[in-house]
DNA sequence: TGTACATCAGTGAACGCGCGTTCACTGATGTAC
DNA sequence: TGTACATCAGTGAACGCGCGTTCACTGATGTAC
């Protein structure tokens, strides 16, 4: 057998790295597969070796959140062995912070890409749910010591994503760093941890 | 001269609002404009017409939220006339209803197109700020008996926008309806009205 | 009131372009001997 | 250890197709007389 398995696994992940950036910044009908292939260092017709259709990466592309754990806060990467508790009011922190406003490639792909998912198929919807899911538990897991954990998680989340959304949508950043700092704060509270500046976001 | 201005305003509104509904469906990108106009009754060239360019019409599309007041809920049109405080909690329980989840072609370009927003030119985000700020304006305006009312009122859109924008990207039914109970819930205890099922939304 | 005319909303063929996908190929590689 | 070979990851030209936009046109309409 010529070329290890390990030689096309890893070409495989490049191209769903590659496909994952181009589409967290332009959506995934406006990138072409020239595109995606070309930021991986391939040509065009090499994607059919990996993939049998386009849609079958856009799952992958958000999939691969929950497996590269390299989320990073403040420059330095999430220790993900901290207790739960301190691990959600981290990351709460950094998923609505200003590196994360201006990072669109790195971006989660709950922000990025929650209309283009919308409109996808069972697959892409499907993996949408999962990394959402995935972010559901870790804050439910910070909350086992108060009642209604599960309604608080969810809350949590929709105001990190909800937050971040609407931040990016709009043309005034001014506008958008108070609804971060809000969502920010609202969640920070609902989860039983105290606000960072609630006086200074409302200006 | 030969057709009335309105005749023409008229074309044009129609061209609007046949792309509106497609957009909210499918994307900017997506719809083509061979397509807007069929819908709207008419041939591919007259576009230019009335637009310069495709792009031209994606803030129109978003806009035209603000002048047509048609919301409704429970099938019934919304009455703006009623007390803000009593309109606001209608609209939040309107706004993460079944109906509005099930409707995408009229359902707010606030949910249906923040994706396809973010990466769209000045134009278009400058429209979507505009109708998210009509929205905080008019919860802000419920809230003139409490402090905190602009942050609450931002709290109370990022919990509807989001809440519905998530509902829409995954593929479970079931966990769309909780997120949208838990996020309509927490919009009505911030903004001081009470909850209509907590428990019933937990299962 | 009736008619000729100028206007311009709307038509539909045509343009250049880039897309997703296919396919015959090539050449780097691991394996058998 | 050295070599011939089979495999298949990667190449790049080609396919059919639909897009945004342009343009010469047509014909319904309001207006002037």
């Amino acid at each position: 057998m010529p070329y290890t398995a390990e030689h096309k696994a890893e070409t495989r992940a490049r191209i769903v790295g590659s496909a994952r950036r181009l589409f967290n910044r332009r959506g995934f009908t406006e990138v072409s597969i020239d595109e995606i292939m070309a930021h991986a260092g391939l040509t065009r017709g090499g994607f059919y070796n990996h993939f049998s259709t386009k849609d079958e990466l856009y799952a992958e592309a958000i999939s691969m959140t929950l497996e590269c754990e390299k989320m990073t806060a403040d420059g330095k990467e999430i220790d993900f062995t901290l207790p739960p508790s301190r691990l959600s009011e981290i990351i709460i922190n950094a998923y609505l912070s200003d590196q994360h406003f201006q990072d669109i490639e790195e971006s989660c792909p709950l922000v990025a890409l929650p209309s283009d998912t919308a409109r996808g198929g069972e697959p892409v919807r499907q993996a949408y749910r999962q990394v959402l899911e995935a972010m559901i538990g870790l804050f439910e897991a910070s909350q086992d010591k108060r009642g209604d954990a599960r309604r608080r998680a969810i809350a949590m989340a929709t105001l990190c994503i909800g937050g971040m959304t609407l931040a990016r949508a709009i043309d005034d950043d001014q506008l958008s760093a108070e609804i971060r700092h809000i969502a920010r704060d609202t969640a920070l509270e609902t989860g039983g941890w105290k606000a960072k500046s609630s006086a200074l976001a409302a200006e």
